[in-house]
DNA sequence: GAAATAGTGTCTTTAAGACAGTATGTG
DNA sequence: CACATACTGTCTTAAAGACACTATTTC
């Protein structure tokens, strides 16, 4: 466009150059700003349950309390970016499925000082974060409740494997809640599920982890039919082997163009 | 619980009292921060179009481009209460529907500093931003073209009322696409266009408020059939008067409790 | 061949698409 | 009564639910 050229009247200068002043006076510092810290989700299915994995905190506020992967963004890293290291740090994991979920933003959220979080839900083979969990001792897998159904929303309960409530840090709880509704939602026409079991698959166990996240059980039949049309699955002609009955068919999740 | 009554063997004193010691001694400045704004992605159906709000930017950066109603958020109020606030500054609009969309946070969105924009969206009767477009010369209402089908996504097109095209600020045209994209959705299972309308209308009023936000004709019998199974619509009695043939019956938006 | 799950066939139910037909106002 | 849109009826199509039946492996 023409825009750079054109000259600004009030100053007699073109409008970059006035831009590029304006920019170097301005002062960042001249009012309050909250901090801005990222906090990650993890959910993966396990033995018929949704887990998640938390971490326990170190530090004051709720010190010696679980609370969910998280930390300040950094000044010139993306959020996107910020999650991933988030979970590279605290939970050594990469590559994983990361969406952005809910930004969190109560002024007294965060006792220290005015803390937005912005959430992400990340999706995992429950495999990839149980050897997690024996490395780091701050970390530990949580099994995870719902007190609703369908998509009502709200916080969700979580204990340890010994069946002890687990309490959260912070909204952590919501958060939670938030990306399983979430989840549930998007369940209904993706067949995300992919992204909690390994490369290759089954459709029953495709159909448990579903069936795990919805809370209720699936018809299978329609699944099959429904998970095939949507093109997104791939029979890779392998099968499992050694399972005392007619062996399933292994599917791998099918990259496609479309949303 | 008990929480706050066992001791903290490291200082001798109740955890609580570890904590606040520790809150007291906390120093935000310790670290750079961003700054957190809101932006508001308003939409309006009108003429059979998706339109929507913009203000022209009085200051740099992109001083005299237009951009949606924005502003930082302050260091005492929650992001719900800065959306709202924003919009009644800038746009003179209360009680509007209004939604969390998406929080984007690219390090160089913003020329200034870093800048994360919590962007809002929303919906609104364009009969109440008219009034507000006549009274501040700062706000104009632009059309919205969307060059994506369904929800594929992405920046959406704007122009003025003459035609010619109108450039937006930041990463706005951005906010506005995934605005769009998400009303789309939102669309599939929520008769939602209520929001963009008076109190009372008509099912064809409707129906054409949702065929402009998906950008395709949508069948008559059956949409009737679905909003009035939805359980969102309530039959006033009335009807409309003097159409020139036989009168529309007038529904209004029924309060449910589920979600 | 018994056990166990894989995978298919098919009837029913439900919702959407298509489209024609009837209803009821204004002029 | 013409017109225009409101509303209804109903046939077709597509997808989901229900559930029984056949298939194929291990032991």
């Amino acid at each position: 466009m023409t825009y750079k050229h054109r000259v600004d009247k009030s100053l007699g200068v073109t409008r970059a150059e006035a831009e590029r002043r304006f920019l170097d006076a301005y002062d960042p510092e001249s009012y309050a700003r909250p901090s801005v810290a990222v906090d990650v989700a993890l959910v993966a299915v396990r033995e018929d349950a949704l887990s998640t994995l938390t971490v326990l905190r170190t530090e004051h506020p709720f010190r010696r309390m679980h609370a969910l992967p998280g930390g300040f963004v950094q000044i010139d890293e993306s959020l996107d970016r910020a999650a991933e290291r988030v979970l590279e740090e605290k939970a050594a994991l990469r590559n994983v499925y990361l969406e952005q979920l809910y930004t969190f933003g109560h002024p007294k959220r965060d006792p220290r000082t005015r803390v937005i979080s912005v959430s992400y839900f990340a999706l995992v083979d429950p495999a990839r974060f149980e050897e997690c969990a024996r490395t780091s001792p701050e970390v530990s897998v949580c099994r995870l409740s719902v007190p609703w159904a369908g998509e009502t929303g709200g916080p969700v309960k979580l204990s340890r494997t010994d069946g002890a409530a687990v309490r959260l840090a912070f909204d952590h709880a919501d958060i939670l809640g938030m990306a399983v509704r979430r989840l549930r939602g998007k369940l209904e026409y993706t067949p995300i599920g992919f992204q909690l079991l390994p490369d290759h698959f089954t459709l029953l166990e495709l159909q448990r982890v579903h069936e795990t996240i919805l809370g209720r059980p699936l018809e299978k039949n329609s699944f099959r039919r429904r998970m095939l049309a949507s093109g997104q699955l791939e029979a890779t002609g392998e099968s499992q082997r050694g399972v005392g009955h007619r062996p399933p068919e292994l599917y791998r999740f099918a990259r496609r163009s479309a949303t």
